[in-house]
DNA sequence: CGACAGATGCTTGTATACAAGTACTTCGCG
DNA sequence: CGCGAAGTACTTGTATACAAGCATCTGTCG
């Protein structure tokens, strides 16, 4: 008697108000996006009051980012955003390097056709002219996962992709004043053809060079403006009156 | 005036009462040796009645397990330890296995001696005739994590070690029934010569063959004794008075 | 004018009360 | 005896109150 019952997760969403996982998904949007810029102060009273629900959603959706790496939270002092610390970076890099390149070995003989074709048209929207930053960010993030996805590896992409949250917001640094997403856009293209053309050797290569091409862009922009970089990782960042002074 | 501060992170930590940090490694601590079994009923005001704190601390360390994976969390249902997911072990396989290459790869001319001394150290422990089972993982834990840090990833080994939960509760499966640690450290003896001599094809065909094994062990396992499996990853697993009931 | 001490306002950590919902139990009825 | 429905005990999610501590500001004294 009573086996275990099958649970819709809708159930847990279509609540209509705001929950714990909405606030945590735009809190992380608005850090990777910079728009939480880096070392800024954040307190769980004022967010809070700003989403309008009360500390508990709020913080324990920064406990979350705090484990992620993206926040600090300093007991009885606050809670800020983390400064792009360049190890992480490094560490992020290396991370999906491996993975990616390992994925491309596991490659099928035969691709599944449908993912095929969601990378092509992927490509295809890349190579529009009006193309905003952050629709490409969430071409580029669709690209690389599909790839994965390919591969049979599609859910270990979410490991990666919470690893990877100082790589990216490090990218969006460079892009904001570097604009170039056409040569990203021209190696994804090189990468892809490489796979479905079944050229291993040329697919591996073709995506170790984008992936360094786009780590090196990420250390021209530290040497260019270095001052959201983080110099030590357990540096308490300004207080807020101090903030608000800059 | 006022610049950034160092905070000194012992702070938080020598406040003598259990703090959350305990609360939250203690139930991963369980959860990983199977103390807490895959499938157990996990209620917050037990736990918080047992460990002599409030809901909170507990609450939030129930969060960052689920993030992990490692618990599910269903809203006015219940908390349970997740039931070892195959599709989660063989992702964190794939994600280990792609790592630990890649950071063999990236090992550098001169290695650090301090942590070769280390290493040699651990292997000689692994030898002894008296170990333990957790005494052997926390040295295989070590031992892994060492080589990483020669190839200078040692932070990197935080991502995977965080996301390898499932396989390591299924490795714990398999050697309760099935002791076999001296063949490990067999090789893990053949990996570490490879490295220290230089020669890095052997170290990598050494280590894929050592993580293909471990990989092998756990999939006889789970034909053996399916029931710790889970079938669907969306399966809420039978209430508390069936578990005493069984 | 300078420096030290207390007051104040902020922070996060924890405990508790309430809200909403599920699942099982039990009682009443046919 | 079978079955349905109200009831009860439990769950997690959220809001709120209190505790403890750091950083700054301010008042006072030398």
């Amino acid at each position: 008697m009573c086996r275990g019952s099958t649970y819709d997760v809708r159930m847990a969403q279509t609540n209509g108000r705001t929950s714990r996982r909405d606030i945590y998904l735009k809190l992380r949007q608005m850090v990777l996006t910079l728009e939480l810029a880096p070392g800024a102060a954040l307190s769980e009273n004022e967010l809070a009051a700003s989403l309008g629900v009360s500390r508990t959603p709020v913080r324990e959706s920064l406990i979350l980012l705090a484990q992620e790496g993206l926040v600090q939270v300093f007991p009885k002092i606050g809670s800020f955003v983390s400064r792009v610390d360049p190890a992480q970076v490094a560490d992020a890099q290396f991370l999906r390097e491996a993975v990616e390149l390992a994925s491309l070995d596991s490659l099928p003989d035969r691709l599944d056709t449908a993912v095929v074709a969601e990378l092509r048209d992927n490509l295809a929207r890349q190579r529009r002219a009006d193309l905003g930053l952050e629709e490409f960010f969430a071409l580029d993030e669709a690209f690389h996962h599909g790839l994965m996805r390919l591969g049979g590896h599609g859910d270990v992409w979410k490991t990666v992709a919470a690893a990877k949250g100082h790589l990216d917001r490090a990218r969006r640094l460079g892009l904001h004043e570097n604009v170039s997403p056409a040569v990203f856009a021209a190696q994804h293209h090189e990468i892809f053809d490489a796979v479905v053309g079944g050229d291993l050797p040329l697919a591996r290569t073709a995506m170790r060079t984008h992936l360094r091409a786009v780590f090196d862009d990420i250390e021209r922009i530290r040497a260019h403006s270095p001052e959201l970089f983080a110099a030590d990782a357990s540096t308490v960042p300004v207080r807020r009156n101090v903030v608000v002074w800059e």
